[in-house]
DNA sequence: TTTATTGCAAAACCTTTGCATGTAT
DNA sequence: ATACATGCAAAGGTTTTGCAATAAA
């Protein structure tokens, strides 16, 4: 096959076969102006250019892309799922309660002490969430609320 | 009616009606060794004492005493949902991901650093979610991992 | 060829909702 | 009496799974 995507290696060196539909998929976190979606997003995302992938197929890609480490998910109070690229540095979220708008930050200090707290439980730490909910600026400026 | 649950005084401030279901959830929490609680725990808990009260109608009771403020839900990546007595300062919590034991912790100075970082980012915090996932010093003790 | 992947439909979950019946106020 | 709460069963939304067909290695 012909290295058209970037993401070949990736999928390659995961030792999962490059498949048609994980390129797919993968192209549409390239390609899309938004970094953070849902299964949803990417299945109708694909559907809009024609290219109709399972949901099945979809959903089973982004575990494999995640226990791989290509993709990061994130679970929100609301349930929302998002998947997004693992790349640069580790960084938490912050949502917008009334337009959904999805931001990052870092905090250097809140991961220290993350660290302390499990190691005074006594907690080998595996990971963490910790997502802020509040009103953008944008949604606050707005006299319907 | 007279004034056998302690709880009785909170569910009728909050303009809910004092109903024997009410009652009987809330008293799960007060009785309960676990103070983390999902819907199905309480279910159960009832029905081991062979107090049935409809699924539906826990899900309607935890929603309205979360709304009233008498409980707290939490949300965890894995799905679960659980709820407890909204008493005592603030908390975020620490999962064990191999037994699923739930326990709390403190921290303001994290606490001061995500109202920091919203004020920096122009939203207006109303809330978050901080759940540490690793695992416990008494799961890291057993061979069979 | 051999083994993994896909797509579909069915099932599994968890939670919510409509509606008739029952209950607190 | 009146408004609210309950229970059941049905429906929702999201994610998972079994299985035969298909494609990658």
């Amino acid at each position: 096959m012909k290295q058209k995507f970037p993401f070949e290696h990736e999928i390659r060196n995961t030792g999962l076969k490059v498949t048609e539909p994980r390129l797919k998929i993968l192209s549409v976190f390239e390609k899309s102006k938004a970094r953070h979606l849902s299964a949803e997003d990417i299945h109708d995302t694909l559907k809009a250019k024609s290219v109709v992938v399972g949901m099945a197929t979809i959903y089973r890609a982004l575990a494999n892309f995640e226990k791989a480490g290509i993709l990061n998910k994130s679970t929100f109070d609301d349930g929302r799922a998002i998947y997004e690229i693992n790349e640069g540095p580790h960084h938490d979220h912050i949502v917008c309660v009334d337009c959904g708008n999805v931001e990052e930050f870092v905090d250097e200090e809140i991961e220290k002490r993350q660290k302390k707290i499990a190691n005074q439980k006594g907690y080998s730490l595996k990971s963490h969430s910790l997502v802020l909910y509040g009103s953008c600026s944008e949604c606050l400026g707005k006299v319907d609320k």
